[in-house]
DNA sequence: GGGCGAAGAGAAATCGGTTACTTGAAATTA
DNA sequence: TAATTTCAAGTAACCGATTTCTCTTCGCCC
C-alpha cells in the first residue's frame, strides 16, 4: 500500500500474475472473448483488476486488432449555438454507441482544417464528421477528394455534416437539411402576413449557407410574387454585429423600403432587431423580423423570433448513425427544417399591401 | 495505382522498404528525433511518405515510449454557452500546444462521470478536465479523490475547472473564478445606484456555484447596507424557464416588493426580464435586472444586460496550462471576474431611497 | 476400455511504432 | 600509418494488449 516507487502503470501481465492465471486468460475476461473462461478463472481475474485498479491501455488495444472507440468532429468553432447543439447531440449520440468523441476547431480555415483532418486520421476514428458550411471553390472539392480518400485508406469513414456532397464516387456521407426549402417556407409565412418587401440580409456570398438561403429566398420571392427588388438582397457576416451594422446603416439613408427583415440567421436577426429599436421601431408593428436556426438568440430577443428550426439534434444522432452502420443504405440524408412561429412577424402597419 | 486489393494502411516499414532505407531511420526521420539522418537519407523517406500518404499510428506511437497527445474534457453537456465558451478555449489551447481534445457530456449525472472517467483512463492523456459545478457531498469528495488518485496512477492530471478544490494531499490542480466577489461586486453596484431591496434569484441550492453567488449576495447586503429580508433569495434552477416562472409567480402573488433582481446567471435573468415584461414593467425604468456569466444571452436581451464577466476563455487556456506544464508553481488558479456594465440597470423609480 | 470431441488453459506471434545497442566507414589524431 | 573518435546507418528488443495455435484434461459413446 505505501510503495511510492516510480507508480507504474499495472499492465494485463500484472493482473495475470496476480490472478495467477496465464495473461491470455486474463485478456479473455478483460475484453469480453466469447471465448470460454471458467467461472473460477474469471472470478480469480476480476478480483485482481479490482485489487490493482487495473484499466487497459486503449492504445495497446486499438493497435492489437480492434478499432479504438473513437469518432472524430470538426468545426469552425464551438462558442456557437449552432456548432454546440450539433456538437452536443454527436456527443450524446456517440455516448450511446460506447464512443468517446475527438473534437478540433479550424477556426474557419481550410489549411487548418485539413491539418487536423490528417492529425485526425492518425487515430483511425470510426469516421471524422466535417460540420459547417464552406466556401465552395474548386480548390474545395480537390480537398476533399483527397481528404475522404486518405480517410478511406486508414479505414475511417468520412461524414460531411451540413455542407455539400461530394462526387458519389468519393467515399463520403452527408447529413444536410434544405436551407433553400427553410428560406422558401419562412418568405411564404411573410407573404402570407401581407408583406410585399422583404429584406433579406444574408451571409457571406461565397458560403454553401448563405447561398442557399438566398437561392430559397429568391425562389420564394418570385412564386410569391413578391417585390424582387435586388436592393432588398444584402450579403454580409453571420453575426450579432453584421446584422446590427447592416440595418442601422440602411435605416441612416434614409432606405426604410421594406416591411419585413429576412436574416440570414438568429444572430443577424438579433442585431437587426437592436438596431430597429433604436432607430425608434418596433418589432413586430413596425417591421417585421424573421431569422434562421431556432438557436440561442430566438428566445432572448425580444419578442421572441420566428425562425426556421433546424434538426441540430437529429443531424448529430444522424451522422453517428452513418459513421458507424454496418451496411449505411443511404449515402446521402437531407433532413427537413420548419418554421417555428412566435411573435416577431405580424402583418406590415397598413395591413396587407 | 489501381490495386484494389484489401487495401492495407501503409506502415513505417512499407515507407522504409519504399525508400530503401532501415524502419529505425524513418522512424527517426518521422518521429522528429534528434538523432542525426544525413539529408539524402531524410529526403528519401519524405519523399516515400508523400508516395505512399502515410500517417503514422498514433496508437503504435502512443505505445512505445511517448505519451499520446490529448487533452480530455468532462462537463454536463456542451449547448449551453457557458460551457461551449470554456469547452471552446480548451480546444484553443489545446490545439496551440499541438493537442487533441477528447470530449465527453456527463449529462449531470455522478455516475455518468465517473464511467466516462474510467473510460478517459483508458486513453492515458495529457489530463482530464472536469468543468462545472458540482453537489459538494461527501460522497462528492470521495468520488473525487478516487478519480484523482486513479488518475494519477495512469500518469494523468487532474483538472477541476469552475469547481471546489479537494485536500492538498490530492493530487488535482483547481482552475475557478470567485463566485463570491463576482455577486459581492453587482450587489455593490445596484445599491451604489440607489437600490435598497434586490431580490436574487438564485441557483440551486446544492449547487457550489449557486451557493457561492448567495454567500458574495448576502456578504454585499449586509456590507452595503441593504434590506436583509430573507424573503428576498429564492432558489430555483438555472433556467431561463426558471427566471421567469419565478418572477411571474411572484409578481403575480402581488409580492412587487424589490426594484432591482440578481438573477443566477444570465439565462435566469433572460426569463426574468421576459415575465417582467409581459407584467408591463419596464426594463431598467421601473425594475433593474442584473445576470451572471457575461454569455449569450446578454447581448440578445432588451436591453443589453448588466453581469459579471466570467473570464472563460481564461479559464480554458489556465487549465491545459496547468495540464502540460512541467512543474506548476501554482495547484489552484483563481481568476478574477469583473462586472460589466449595459443598460439594464438604473436607479430605482423614486430615485434613491 | 479405447477413441473422439469439446472445454479450458497456456505459449507465443502479432499489431506498428520507438530506441538502446551494434556496427562499419570516414575523419581525426598521434 | 596505426589508433581513436565521430557520424550515420542498421538490428532487434520492447511497449501492452489480442488471438491463433498447441496441449492437456475430461466426459461420452460404442
Amino acid at each position: 500500500m505505501a510503495d511510492h516507487g516510480p507508480a507504474r502503470r499495472a499492465t494485463i501481465r500484472d493482473v495475470a500474475a496476480s490472478a495467477e492465471v496465464s495473461v491470455a486468460t486474463a485478456s479473455r475476461v478483460l475484453s469480453g472473448s466469447d471465448y470460454p473462461v471458467s467461472n473460477r478463472m474469471r472470478a480469480k481475474v476480476m478480483r485482481a483488476v479490482a485489487e490493482l485498479d487495473y484499466v487497459a491501455n486503449a492504445h495497446a488495444r486499438a493497435l492489437s486488432g480492434s478499432r479504438p472507440k473513437v469518432i472524430a468532429m470538426v468545426s469552425a468553432a464551438m462558442h456557437s449555438s449552432f456548432y454546440s447543439d450539433i456538437a452536443q447531440s454527436v456527443v450524446e449520440a456517440a455516448a450511446e454507441h460506447d464512443r468517446l468523441c475527438m473534437y478540433a476547431s479550424s477556426r474557419g480555415h481550410a489549411e487548418t482544417e485539413l491539418e487536423i483532418v490528417s492529425l485526425l486520421r492518425e487515430q483511425s476514428a470510426d469516421a471524422v464528421i466535417l460540420v459547417g458550411g464552406v466556401v465552395p471553390t474548386a480548390e474545395y472539392t480537390a480537398r476533399m477528394t483527397r481528404i475522404a480518400e486518405s480517410l478511406a485508406s486508414v479505414g475511417s469513414r468520412l461524414v460531411l455534416c451540413g455542407r455539400p456532397g461530394l462526387d458519389p464516387s468519393i467515399p463520403a456521407y452527408v447529413v444536410s437539411y434544405d436551407n433553400a426549402d427553410g428560406a422558401y417556407a419562412m418568405i411564404s409565412h411573410l407573404a402570407s402576413r401581407g408583406h410585399r418587401r422583404v429584406l433579406h440580409l444574408a451571409g457571406d456570398e461565397t458560403n454553401t449557407t448563405a447561398m442557399d438561403r438566398v437561392v430559397g429566398y429568391r425562389r420564394a420571392v418570385a412564386d410569391c410574387g413578391l417585390d424582387a427588388d435586388p436592393s432588398l438582397l444584402e450579403y454580409g457576416r453571420f453575426s450579432r454585429e453584421s446584422g446590427y451594422q447592416r440595418t442601422r446603416a440602411r435605416l441612416e439613408a434614409g432606405r426604410r423600403d421594406f416591411t419585413a427583415i429576412f436574416a440570414a440567421d438568429d444572430l443577424v436577426a438579433s442585431g437587426a432587431i437592436r438596431a430597429l429599436g433604436e432607430a425608434g421601431l418596433r418589432v413586430p408593428a413596425d417591421i417585421s423580423v424573421a431569422g434562421y436556426n431556432d438557436s440561442d438568440p430566438s428566445l432572448d430577443v425580444t419578442p421572441p423570433l420566428t425562425t426556421v428550426h433546424i434538426p441540430a439534434d437529429q443531424m448529430g444522432r444522424t451522422a453517428v448513425r452513418l459513421a458507424l452502420a454496418d451496411n449505411p443504405s443511404e449515402t446521402v440524408v437531407t433532413l427537413g427544417t420548419h418554421i417555428v412561429v412566435r411573435q416577431s412577424v405580424a402583418p406590415p402597419p397598413g395591413g396587407p399591401s
